[in-house]
DNA sequence: CTTAATTTTGTTAACGGTAACAAAGCCGGA
DNA sequence: TCCGGCTTTGTTACCGTTAACAAAATTAAG
């Protein structure tokens, strides 16, 4: 093969592989002699090339480490096998567990997804709209049904098929799938002043931060408003929804407020871990002493010797679910526009049956 | 403005906005009564255009809705704002640690990112790499420093910045930065040795899963096998590397064990307290009746009255710093081609100093 | 007022593919 | 042998943008 001198090696390979990645699709038609159009249909495997080109050309294609450009290849066929996701953080398991519901449908779908993070910060969440469509995907997914006007008037005027989730509206951009956090939280408030609790308090993260997580407060407001008590009285916010945050809360809470609260509310159940760890530092008895309760259904859960009580969301099959949604709209069916999914209320070993005082 | 019929309005709604996303750059010109170039110019913000021209092509844009395709761009201008970053999974707060890391440094770069889940699979991390590659990207990520012998060569031979994260070796594909997990075991293995367990147990998932953990398991092999004793006969491997994984397989290993383990060692923090509370279900006092050991200094041990002794992996930094690697490489600096990151036991209060039996 | 230098604007040819259509090759039947 | 129909192969014209260069307009200098 090569003749044994530096150059001549240099010189072979670059007739048969060249920089390899950098072959493209005339190089091979060349190589295989044959047209263009030959090694474009065989590439994506449409039909019309006999038996024996076909296996050639993948040989040759192989050889020269040849990979059809999707760049060129979208812009020319006006198709689009992109996907792009906008998530507010993957540091809360909901979101992860979202994606990982969605992931099968997509691919098996063969649609590539792109994954971003906006840190709950609709501005962010613009730009990277406004990045997105210039890629021309084949559909968008954004968290929650919050957004800027200017977002919402560019996904509305682009034509790309849009999803929400995670948070539910009647009128979506396009379509929508999630939870109502509203009456999550509503539910959760009745639930807590069924089981006789009438002073309670909550810990959560900075107004505006997670509008979510403000309507699930609102809701809880509420429940317990109807009772004639009100818990935005007796709230703290933390600077994260963290472990952390949660702990750092409680702590202020129960040094600071007038009255002892006979029951803790969080964000999520996270900062209901963190909470509960802060009481039981202080050797206040969960629940006997004060009863926690959460958001979610974080899987911490299966192992506390005390389940938080909780609101349990259905995360990947919400996921899957608007994956399905979404892949059956850009394949041009027609399809439900709205999906709300249960909240179920897990009632944990953290709440107990209080006597009315 | 509008005439007041339907149709009027539709019409002129037609004239000025269009079907809005699809106008492109020649509708622009053609509004502005300029050339393309001069659009392309503006949108580029690339100088050599009037400052009158300037404004008046923006204020056109913006009322066209004109978004620019990136997709032609980067095939007109074979430039790359794009960088592949490929995880096992977004349930480990690890990776999302070292993503948060990164997303700085690519926002402020202008780079894109297009995160992927393999699952901790080479053949789909060998298909991920395919269709990357397709794109054209200005950059690649994977994580740890296994990979299919494909993916390496396809790798080394498309002349893509790579970069290899989370895990270390001297002869990466391209770059790389991460820890050595072999003697991050072994070091734990030694402290938990110097401290004077002589029994210890393993609990972590099915082998060739997660080789860095595998790795890591090796070195605390290493370490007790250095005083006699074999923590491989004494392990368990269960299927999920979460809470309930940690708490099943402790609950084998305290079952079944001929003789109880005086140490239990986790493939993660999750696992150790999943099995920390297994533990105290059966009130085996940690660290009094046994030790518990995990890895990675998750964050729910700042709110734990039991910290448990783990090995600080510094991932934020660890993402920063690979990121930057690579947007420099990518400018075309010359750069460090492998680093290796720092890990440090944090002696937490689920061991203790065990006089010598 | 010229002329040169500089800035602004426009033209042409890619970038690497694909769609749509045209041409060539192959087959059996008349 | 010739014809029509089917399959295989090739040609041409884009896809929406940018690089490189050319032309026109403007400004500065003499």
């Amino acid at each position: 093969m090569a003749s044994g001198t530096g150059w001549d090696q240099d010189r072979n390979m670059n007739e048969t592989e060249k920089k390899a990645g950098t072959a493209k699709i005339e190089d091979v038609a060349k190589e295989a002699s044959v047209s263009i159009m030959s090694v474009s249909r065989v590439m994506r495997g449409v039909e019309g090339v006999s038996a024996a080109k076909r296996s050639e050309i993948r040989r040759i294609a192989r050889r020269l480490g040849y990979s059809p450009s999707r760049v060129a290849g979208s812009l020319a066929a006006a198709n689009s096998t992109l996907i792009g996701i906008s998530v507010p953080t993957l540091f809360e398991a909901v979101f992860a567990e979202i994606l990982d519901g969605m992931r099968n449908i997509f691919n098996r779908a063969g649609l590539q997804t792109i994954v971003e993070t906006t840190d709950y910060l609709e501005s962010f969440e613009e730009k990277w709209v406004e990045r997105m469509i210039s890629w021309n995907p084949a559909g968008l997914i954004l968290s929650g049904v919050y957004h800027s006007k200017t977002t919402m008037k560019r996904l509305r005027n682009a034509g790309i098929p849009t999803l929400e989730i995670w948070d539910h509206t009647e009128t979506p951009i396009d379509m929508c799938i999630g939870v109502n956090h509203l009456s999550a939280g509503y539910d959760m408030g009745c639930h807590l002043v069924a089981l006789g609790y009438r002073n309670p308090a909550y810990v959560g993260v900075s107004l505006n931060r997670d509008p979510r997580a403000e309507d699930r407060f609102e809701g809880l407001t509420k429940a317990f408003a109807e009772v004639g008590t009100n818990i935005r009285a007796n709230s703290r916010l933390a600077t994260a929804a963290s472990f952390e945050g949660g702990m750092v809360g409680t702590a202020d809470i129960l040094n600071n407020a007038d009255e002892q609260p006979d029951v803790l509310c969080f964000l999520n159940d996270h900062m209901a871990f963190g909470g509960m760890m802060e009481c039981e530092r202080r050797t206040l008895r969960v629940p006997k002493n004060i009863g926690v309760v959460g958001f979610n259904g974080l899987n911490i859960n299966e192992v506390l010797p005390k389940q938080i009580t909780t609101s349990v969301t259905p995360r990947t099959l919400m996921g899957a679910t608007g994956a399905r949604m979404l892949v059956s709209k850009i394949s041009g069916a027609k399809t439900e526009q709205s999906i709300l999914m249960p909240v179920e209320i897990f009632a944990g070993d953290t709440t107990r049956k209080i006597e009315p005082t």
